[in-house]
DNA sequence: GCCAGCCATCTGGCATGCCAGATACAATAT
DNA sequence: ATATTGTATCTGGCATGCCAGATGGCTGGC
């Protein structure tokens, strides 16, 4: 077996055999909740297993195995005999989301503050120059830029499990930041905490890097509390009947 | 419908309807997994859809299910064709499970001290008090006391998800435990932490405890990192040949 | 007109069967 | 003897079919 042959070898890749349709089915479900915007449309959204084997291509089996995965993930819930629906998070379980998001991030700056390199901070810095203090207009681009520089900071902690976490919650919280975000202010705002991060980052400074992104991400929380009722209000007529009962 | 009848109704639960095979045989895989010692046994561990329908007298379908959800808690691993194994943990995802956990638990330190009750104190005290300063020739119930501590901190927190995502935390390092609590008298060393914790909280200052419960935990991520070489040791004859390949 | 009870139908849970990829072993050629 | 190749068999992926619980509308009795 020499790898070393005189005549070159083709190099090629293990080659991902189709990748399994759960997985496929999986994504192509998780893409389309991601993409309707929940929080606008009013009735509870249902899934139904036979349709959607039926629209994807595929049999119950992978769509049935894609949903058990969805649930657990806390995208769908499925009632037995009842059917399938997609999920509303509560203010409460987004603020929770976003407390426990705070406390993985915080610690992911600390972990990377010690030993941050000068291209990372540099990286950062890119996220929140591109809008000049002045984002409005372009929300979903800020938005995008938003995330991305949480997502950087948790990487820049070197916890790849804190990074797997917080993918879901992320993607939860989506239609969440859109609305947040045009409230009072909070995107300038952001821009400003984001600049102070960065800072204590350079600085090397620890317990300050930690702190300042604890109280910008729990600030969200905090104004979630406050203004987010707009999620457990789109209580209508189904679902209110079903509530009397 | 008077729900103020004369008369009383009995107060039933609404049923669970079997529970559902498909959970029946997730928990009790994963208890079997659980309460194997994975990592004293040395070769790859095999699951077997077929063998475990035949033993718990159900079909494949709930099984495969069931492995599905142990897949994604990382409990098992299954590759394409080539059969289903019970993960081993390396080092290194035990060291960052570990970090995850600390930034959970000191989040949730941080958010029970303002608000923690007299009582709550108590409780803790009494799960520490319970091993005076000698918890040699105890380990196995001073672990579960050691664990019963921690989720009662992150409990106080009030943040529901961190618990729910800190249990599969504490099943994984259930038998990591085991090991490191012997090595350098960390067991002691231990309930001494533990005290100084119970001593932020009842003082309400809750950047100590957070701080105090951040090192504790990191500590044994250190010790972990130093001392956790025989998590990726058990190479042995049939993955060393796998690994040639 | 109203309500209870019945039935058509919808929906997910589970069982079963077939298929293709992967592996191990043996047979064969060099 | 060794390397290669053919084959039996193992194992998970997927499709399909039946079943029981749940629902909602219809009908008959009051």
């Amino acid at each position: 077996m020499p790898d070393d042959a005189a005549y070159p070898r083709l190099r090629v890749e293990p080659l991902e055999v189709s990748i399994g349709l759960r997985k496929q089915a999986c994504d192509a479900i998780k893409r389309a909740i991601t993409e309707m915007d929940i929080y606008r449309h009013p009735g509870e959204i249902r899934l139904d297993e036979r349709q959607l084997s039926h629209d994807l291509g595929v049999s119950r089996t992978p769509i049935r195995e894609a949903l058990s995965v969805l649930e657990q993930e806390g995208f769908v819930r499925t009632m037995p005999r009842r059917g399938v629906t997609v999920v509303r998070k509560t203010k409460r379980e987004v603020v929770e989301m976003i407390a426990v998001w705070a406390a993985l991030e915080s610690m992911a700056a600390r972990l990377a503050a010690p030993r941050v390199a000068a291209a990372e901070v540099a990286a950062l810095r890119a996220l929140v120059d591109a809008f000049d203090d002045d984002p409005s207009g372009h929300i979903s681009e800020y938005s995008h830029a938003n995330m991305q520089f949480h997502k950087a900071i948790i990487r820049m902690g070197g916890i790849a499990l804190m990074a797997s976490l917080t993918e879901n919650l992320f993607i939860h919280m989506r239609a969440v930041r859109a609305v947040t975000m045009t409230q009072d202010n909070r995107a300038q705002r952001s821009i400003a905490d984001h600049r102070d991060i960065i800072a204590a980052l350079a600085a090397h400074d620890a317990d300050r890097a930690e702190r300042l992104v604890r109280e910008h991400t729990m600030g969200l929380a905090a104004h979630v509390e406050k203004f987010g009722d707009f999620l457990d209000a789109p209580v209508l007529a189904d679902e209110k009947r079903r509530m009397d009962a």
